[in-house]
RNA sequence: GCCCCAGUGGUGGAAUUGGUAGACGCGGUAGACUCAAAAUCUACUAUCGGCAACGAUGUGGGGGUUCAAGUCCCUCCUGGGGCACCA
C-alpha cells in the first residue's frame, strides 16, 4: 500500500486551496465578448454578525451553479455584497450604545471571514455595501433620475404611528394594537411620504411574468395575485339630499357592474375624505372611525375581522334609477388604498356584502340566476350565490350571461356619463419614506418658496451625519442640531433637508446592476459592463422574498432602463427559491427553550438535558430561529468537519426547494463519505496508470465500470442542470461504491479506475471544492481542478446494452427479464411468456392483450 | 377570509413526469478486524405469512379514469407558507 496520509485533514486542506484560489484570483471576472457569460448571484445577506445555516445553504447552492458553469466554459460572474442598512443597527445602537456604522462594519468583517471559510467561488473585488457612500451616492443619483422621469411623487399616506417612540411601525411591529417596544397604543396617522410610481408599470410587470419561464410557477403566481389585475367599472352615485338629487357624488369601484340592480347599500372606507368630513359634525361617527383606525392595516386582519358599519344617514341615488335611494355606510372592510375607497354592496352575490346586509338588515335581492334554478322561485337566503348564470330582475340586463351583462352595464354607465369601464390593479405605489437614521438619505431639500427641490447631482452624496444620538425618541436626523438646515439649491434661501431615508428594499432593488461595475465611482452602472452581464442568469434565494424584493427589483430594472442606465426589463432570467433549514426545538421542565447542544437523545426517542439529566420536551422541526434556540452554528460544524462537509450535507437528502432538516447524524454521514473518497484515492493512486496511457483490453468488470462512469457523468450533469442536487449526490455515492470494487491488479480495471476517479473528482468538484482540488492534485494533475473543463459522457458508453424489463400480468409484477436494448416487441413478448412465474400467473389462459413499452415494461392482460 | 404548497418504510428522502415504489443516506441487527474501544469493512433491513421459492398488503382517507396511478380527475382530512414598514 502506498498510503501517505491515513486521514483527511480538512482544516489544512481547505485553507491551503482557499489561499491558492485567492492568490491566483481564480474567480475574478472580467467582461470578455469572445466568451459566453453566466451571471449567478445569491440574495445578499443582512450583516447580522453571524452566518447561519440558511446562508450556508443559499451560498452553497449558488456556488455549485457558479463552479459548474465555470467548468462548462462560461465566463462566470459570481459576486457578493451586504444589505447593510436597516433597523437592527439602530436597535443595536439604542440597546448597546454602539454607532450603527461601527456595529454594521464589524458585523460585515466577521461575516466575510465566515463566508470566505466556506470556499465560495466569489469575485470579492466586486463586493458592494449598501450603507457605504460609494454605494448610496449612486442610489441617490438614481432617485434624482427617477424624479426627472416622473416616477417619484409625494403624498399623504396612512401609517402605524407609535406615539411614545415617535416612529412609524411596520405591521409586524404592531402587537395587539400596541407598539412592540413602547407598548403604547398605536395610532393611524397621515404623513407626507415619498412614493415610487410602480403602478405605472403594473401592466408591464404582469405581462413580463409570462417571459420568466425559468422562475418557479409559485412565485409568478404570487406576483400575479399581488399585482391583482381586475376588470371593472368606476361608477358615480349622486348624493340625494332629502329626496333631491345633488351635484355631489360618491365614486365606487366594482368588478360586478352586472349586479347593480341587486345593490342595497354604498360603503365608504373609514379613511375616505367624505367620512372625515361627516365625522366633523358627528361624534359617534368620529368614534367609529377612531375604532377602525386601531385595527391592523393588513388584508388578513381586515377580512377576518367582524364586518362593522356605521349608517351615515346619507342616501345616494341609484345610477340606473334616480328614484331608488341607497343608504351610505362607513364600513371597516373597505380599503381606501384600493379602487376609489368606496363600494356598492350587492348582498345576494358577494360573501362580504351578504354578511354586512344580514347584520344591518339590508335587502338581499337576487339578480343572478344559477343555471339550474327557476326564475320564479329563486331567492338568496342562507348564503350568497357567486357563480355564473343569467341576469334577472334587472331591466335591460335581463337574460344576459354575467360576462355579457358586465359589458352591457358598463356601456350604459358610460352612456349616462356616470362612470366608465376601467382596469384596476391591486398593486399600490411603493412608499419608500422611512423616518429612520440608518438608511439612504433621500436627496431632496424642502424650500418654502421652491417646494421640494432635488439636490443637484454635483452635490451628491448627501451623507448621513456621524454624530447622532439615540437617546431621544423619533428620527435622529430630525433631532440633529444642524444637519437638516441647508440653503435651497434653487433660490439659496434657508431651507430644510428631507430627513426621511429610503426603505431598505430600495438598496436591494438595483445591486444586481451595481455588481456589473461595482468599482465605477462616476456612475451607478457602466452601461457597457451592464450590457455584457445582464440579465442575471441565475438568482438564488429564499422564497420569503418572492413578492416584494423581486417585484421591486423588476420595477427598478424597468425604471433604470427608462432612464438609460441598463438595457433590460427583467433583471433575473432564472430564479431558484430554496427552502428553509429546520431543526427540532427543545424545552426544559420550566418551559424554557434550550439549545440542541445541551440536549442528549436517548435510545427510546426521549431526550434529557446535558448535565442535569432532567427530561426535555421535543417539539416539531421548524425554521431555525434565535428565539427558539433551535439553531446549529455553521462555525461549529466547519471547525469540526470543515466547509466541504457542511456543503455536502446541504446538498444531500432534501431537494433544495424544500425545507431541510438539520441532523448531526446526516452531517456525520457527509463527513464519512469525504473520508471514504479520500481513502479510495489514497489507497489506489500509486497503482493507477497515467492519464495518457492507451486503453488496454478490458475485462467485463472494467467494461462495466467504464459504463457506470459515463452514465454517472451524464446523470449528474442532467441533475445539476435541473437543480436536483440531492439526486446528483446519490448518483455520485453509488459511483464511489462501484469504483471501490475495482482491482488495480488488472490493467484494464486499473485504467477504468483512473478514468473513474478523475471523473468522480471532477463532478463532485462544485460541491466539495477543497477536497476535490486536493484529490485532483494527488491524482497527478498539474493544473487546478477549478480551471479544468467539465467531463463529457461518451454516449456510446452511457447507455446500457442490456436492459432489465419488468413483466406484469394484469398490472402486477411477476418477473423481470433481461433483454438486449431495443429488442423487437415480438421477441420481448416471447421472452416474457417463457418465464415460469409469468406462466403460473397466467394459469394457462390465453393472453387477451400484451402491451410492450420498449426497454421498460411488458403488461400481459389475461 | 383569500391564494398557494406538501403528505411515501423506524427516519431524511428517490422514482428519468403514467410504466419494476422505497435509489442514496441516517438509524438498526448480525459479523470481520482489535487485548479492548474508536475508526473502518461485509451482509441484512417496507409490513404480514412462509425454512425457502413465493404470495398478500402498501405512497394521508374515500371514490374514479387507465392494460398500468405516488404520479391524472373528484372529494375529504392533516400540516405548512404568503397576504404591502422584520430583513
Amino acid at each position: 500500500m502506498n498510503t501517505t496520509n491515513a486521514r483527511y485533514n480538512p482544516q489544512v486542506t481547505e485553507s491551503k486551496w482557499q489561499a491558492v484560489w485567492s492568490d491566483r484570483e481564480s474567480f475574478k471576472a472580467a467582461e470578455d465578448a469572445t466568451r459566453p457569460k453566466y451571471f449567478v448571484m445569491e440574495m445578499f445577506p443582512y450583516p447580522s454578525g453571524r452566518v447561519h445555516m440558511g446562508h450556508v445553504r443559499n451560498y452553497t447552492l449558488g456556488d455549485v451553479v457558479a463552479r459548474y458553469k465555470r467548468a462548462c466554459g462560461f465566463n462566470v460572474l459570481h459576486p457578493m455584497g451586504w444589505d447593510a442598512f436597516g433597523l437592527p443597527a439602530e436597535n443595536a445602537a439604542r440597546d448597546n450604545n454602539t454607532h450603527p456604522a461601527t456595529w454594521t462594519y464589524d458585523n460585515i468583517k466577521a461575516m466575510r471571514t465566515e463566508l470566505q471559510r466556506m470556499g465560495l467561488s466569489i469575485d470579492w473585488s466586486r463586493e458592494v455595501t449598501t450603507c457605504h457612500p460609494s454605494y448610496y451616492k449612486h442610489q441617490q443619483k438614481l432617485f434624482l433620475d427617477f424624479m426627472q422621469a416622473g416616477l417619484v411623487y409625494r403624498k399623504e399616506s396612512w401609517v402605524n404611528w407609535d406615539p411614545v417612540d415617535h416612529t412609524v411601525l411596520a405591521n409586524e411591529q404592531v402587537v395587539d394594537g400596541r407598539g412592540w417596544r413602547s407598548g403604547a397604543v398605536v395610532e393611524k396617522r397621515q404623513l407626507s411620504q415619498w412614493f415610487l410610481k410602480i403602478t405605472s408599470y403594473a401592466e408591464d410587470l404582469l405581462k413580463g411574468l409570462g417571459t420568466l419561464d425559468r422562475w418557479p410557477e409559485k412565485v409568478r403566481l404570487m406576483q400575479e395575485n399581488w399585482i391583482g389585475c381586475s376588470q371593472g367599472a368606476r361608477v358615480r352615485f349622486k348624493l340625494a339630499d332629502g329626496g333631491k338629487i345633488t351635484n355631489e357624488d360618491v365614486e365606487v369601484f366594482t368588478t360586478r357592474p352586472d349586479t347593480l340592480f341587486g345593490a342595497s347599500f354604498v360603503a365608504l372606507s373609514p379613511q375616505h375624505p367624505l367620512a372625515a368630513k361627516l365625522a366633523e359634525t358627528d361624534a359617534n361617527l368620529a368614534a367609529f372611525i377612531a375604532d377602525c383606525n386601531r385595527m391592523g392595516t393588513s388584508e388578513a386582519a381586515l377580512e377576518t375581522a367582524e364586518k362593522k358599519g356605521y349608517d351615515t344617514g346619507l342616501k345616494v341615488a341609484h345610477v340606473f334609477d334616480a328614484n331608488w335611494h341607497l343608504p351610505v355606510y362607513i364600513a371597516n372592510f373597505v380599503l381606501m388604498e384600493y379602487g376609489t375607497g368606496a363600494i356598492f354592496g350587492c348582498p345576494a352575490h358577494d360573501e362580504r356584502d351578504f354578511e354586512f346586509a344580514r347584520k344591518y338588515n339590508l335587502p338581499i335581492k337576487a339578480v343572478v340566476l344559477p343555471p339550474d334554478a327557476d326564475v320564479a322561485s329563486f331567492a338568496v337566503n342562507a348564503e350568497p350565490y357567486t357563480g355564473p348564470g343569467k341576469i334577472m330582475a334587472s331591466q335591460f340586463l335581463d337574460g344576459l350571461e354575467v360576462d355579457e351583462a358586465k359589458k352591457r352595464a358598463i356601456a350604459e354607465i358610460e352612456a349616462r356619463g356616470a362612470g366608465q369601464g376601467v382596469t384596476q390593479y391591486r398593486l399600490r405605489d411603493w412608499g419608500v419614506s422611512r423616518q429612520r437614521y440608518w438608511g439612504c438619505p433621500i436627496p431632496v431639500v424642502h424650500c418654502e418658496s421652491c417646494g421640494a427641490v432635488p439636490v443637484p447631482a454635483k452635490d451628491l452624496p448627501v451623507l448621513l451625519p456621524d454624530d447622532v444620538t439615540f437617546d431621544k425618541p423619533g428620527n435622529p436626523l430630525e433631532q440633529h442640531p444642524t444637519w437638516k438646515h441647508v440653503n435651497c439649491p434653487t433660490c439659496n434661501k434657508p431651507a430644510r433637508r428631507e430627513t426621511d431615508t429610503c426603505d431598505t428594499f430600495v438598496d436591494s432593488s438595483w445591486y444586481f446592476a451595481r455588481y456589473c461595475s461595482a468599482t465605477d465611482d462616476t456612475q451607478p452602472v457602466n452601461r457597457l459592463a451592464a450590457d455584457y452581464w445582464l440579465p442575471v442568469d441565475q438568482y438564488v434565494g429564499g422564497v420569503e422574498h418572492a413578492i416584494l424584493h423581486l417585484l421591486y427589483a423588476r420595477f427598478f430594472a424597468r425604471a433604470m432602463k427608462a432612464t438609460g442606465h441598463i438595457g433590460v426589463n427583467e433583471p433575473f432570467a432564472g430564479l431558484f427559491t430554496q427552502g428553509m433549514v429546520t431543526h427540532e426545538s427543545y424545552k426544559n421542565a420550566k418551559g424554557e427553550w434550550i439549545y440542541p447542544e445541551d440536549v442528549a437523545k436517548n435510545a427510546d426517542g426521549t431526550a434529557t438535558e446535558v448535565g442535569s439529566g432532567a427530561p426535555v420536551t421535543i417539539t416539531r422541526s421548524e425554521k431555525m430561529s434565535k428565539s427558539k434556540k433551535n439553531v446549529v452554528d455553521p462555525g461549529r460544524i466547519m471547525n469540526t468537519y470543515g466547509a466541504d462537509t457542511a456543503r455536502l450535507f446541504m446538498l444531500s437528502d432534501s431537494p433544495p426547494e424544500r425545507d431541510l432538516e438539520w441532523s448531526d447524524a446526516g452531517a456525520e454521514g457527509a463527513w464519512r463519505f469525504l473520508g471514504r473518497l479520500w481513502r479510495l484515492v489514497d489507497s489506489t493512486v500509486g497503482q493507477l496508470p497515467t492519464a495518457d496511457m492507451p486503453l488496454p483490453t478490458l475485462n467485463a468488470t472494467a467494461d462495466k465500470a467504464r459504463r457506470i462512469t459515463h452514465k454517472t457523468i451524464a446523470d449528474v450533469t442532467a441533475s445539476l442542470e435541473r437543480f436536483h442536487f440531492n439526486g446528483a449526490v446519490a448518483r455520485i455515492r453509488e459511483f464511489a461504491n462501484a469504483l471501490e470494487t475495482l482491482n488495480t491488479g488488472d490493467a484494464g480495471e486499473a485504467w477504468a479506475l483512473r478514468e473513474g476517479l478523475d471523473s468522480l473528482v471532477q463532478i463532485i468538484g462544485p460541491m466539495v471544492p477543497h477536497l476535490a482540488e486536493e484529490l485532483w492534485q494527488r491524482l497527478g494533475h498539474k493544473t487546478l481542478l477549478t480551471d479544468s473543463a467539465w467531463p463529457k459522457a461518451d454516449s456510446a458508453l452511457a447507455v446500457d446494452n442490456q436492459v432489465t424489463i419488468a413483466v406484469q400480468v394484469n398490472g402486477k409484477l411477476r418477473a423481470t427479464i433481461t433483454l438486449p436494448r431495443d429488442a423487437q416487441a415480438t421477441d420481448a413478448e416471447t421472452a416474457a411468456l417463457a418465464d415460469d412465474n409469468v406462466q403460473r400467473a397466467i394459469a394457462g389462459q390465453k393472453p387477451k392483450k400484451i402491451i410492450v413499452v420498449p426497454n421498460k415494461i411488458i403488461n400481459i392482460v389475461a
